[in-house]
DNA sequence: GGGCGATTGGGGGATTCACCCCATCCTGAA
DNA sequence: TTCAGGATGGGGTGAATCCCCCAATCGCCC
């Protein structure tokens, strides 16, 4: 019986999926001869973050939504801390925006919940040996991507402030601005997004996972 | 070696989550002492229902939503094709009106995937012979219930066409009667809820799980 | 320097929304 | 049988939205 080469960090907001993955981290000959030995695991963003720090371990598990600190926020992190760390985000939600931000903040590797974990596990090996590997899934989303537009910064502040309910006047006096300029931006950002009303205008922020579902009000 | 004495099926749309189920309840002595057979799997509410028909299992664990057909939905059926199989649902999302219908509806358990699964483990022995269990964190909020007010048929499909982003002229074609009468479930609706525009009324669908946030527009 | 886009702000108008008023019809419970 | 509540509509008002018009300032890149 040879000593496991690897160590993973697991994070994911749900009990059943941490312990589901290291049980198929750890079975020998799943994914490595050896199995991966799971170090630790995390439900949420802030303790994913310390747990990278203390262990630097070989392979980060993590999940897209998680509390206090989300999928985007924890790989930037790791990579600061442990740069030798290869991060394999596991996406329960399919938005195009979060996917493509995923890609081009370099993930070693991106895969769905919804699909069968074959293609995860069957990849893992290379990407602990330095190669990347994105969903099929994903890979075909990414090149069916309708052309997202591209926000400016008060357009995005507008568009939160819309989902949290806010009327115009109310985000003039918030960002400090005229409300007709407030109107503007408005304007603008549903001509971008070519919608017409505001549960469009939310049905989208919700696609992209610009919001937290959780968010009161 | 026992044969086990309970068969299963698990349904989660999520692939991992399954795995890690069926290795929890098949591993002997965490759940049951000679293991719990899961004789199948499903990954939406049909081929859910379609599992518990032919198999008649001893349990059904059970995601609250999936693709095809909701929790709610799977139980009914699974209670009118089999009402011998204890039924366990595991909530994600924690909205006390989704909750409550379950619990009105006497599901056998209702645990939260965000706690641990110890007391989803410890309290399944007792299901299986007969008895109910009600997550602790369910049991509190179903306390603390801020009296969910009762919508009517019609405020429920005037909410529905709101969050999809109609406007009342549209709703009017699409029920069949005048936009006034819209105008009016809608006051009424809003009363109701006590909030004040489209973006809280769509947060409150989102809280109560009355929408799908995959549901595209 | 010359565009280009982001941001700022004003006027105006058509439409919709939120919320009142009023009424009738029907169903089921007391 | 009365009576409450739901569903159906009409009228009207004030506010907000959606979308045009116009203009100015600032920074950035070629």
């Amino acid at each position: 019986m040879s000593e496991p080469r690897f160590q993973a960090v697991v994070a994911d907001d749900h009990a059943i999926v941490r312990s589901g993955l290291r049980a198929a981290l750890e079975s020998p000959g799943l994914v490595e001869p050896a199995g991966i030995k799971v170090v630790a695991e995390a439900a949420d963003g802030l303790s994913a973050i310390a747990a990278i720090r203390q262990h630097r371990p070989s392979l980060l598990l993590l999940d897209v939504q998680m509390p206090l600190a989300g999928g985007l926020e924890v790989l930037i992190e790791a990579r600061r801390w442990s740069p030798e760390t290869r991060v394999v985000v596991l996406s329960g939600v399919t938005s195009p925006g979060k996917i493509g931000e995923l890609v081009s903040c370099g993930v070693d590797g991106l895969f769905s919940k919804g699909e069968d974990n074959d293609e995860l596990f069957g990849a893992l090996p290379g990407i602990l040996r330095g190669r990347r590997h994105v969903a099929e899934v994903f890979r075909r989303m990414l090149e069916e991507a309708p052309a997202v537009p591209a926000l400016s910064e008060r357009e995005r502040q507008v568009l939160n402030l819309v989902v949290a309910g806010r009327s115009n006047k109310e985000m003039a006096q918030v960002l400090g601005i005229s409300a007709k300029t407030v109107d503007r931006h408005r304007t603008n950002l549903m001509q971008k997004l070519d919608v017409h009303s505001v549960a469009q205008l939310i049905a989208y922020a919700l696609r992209e996972g610009l919001i937290a579902p959780t968010s009161g009000l």
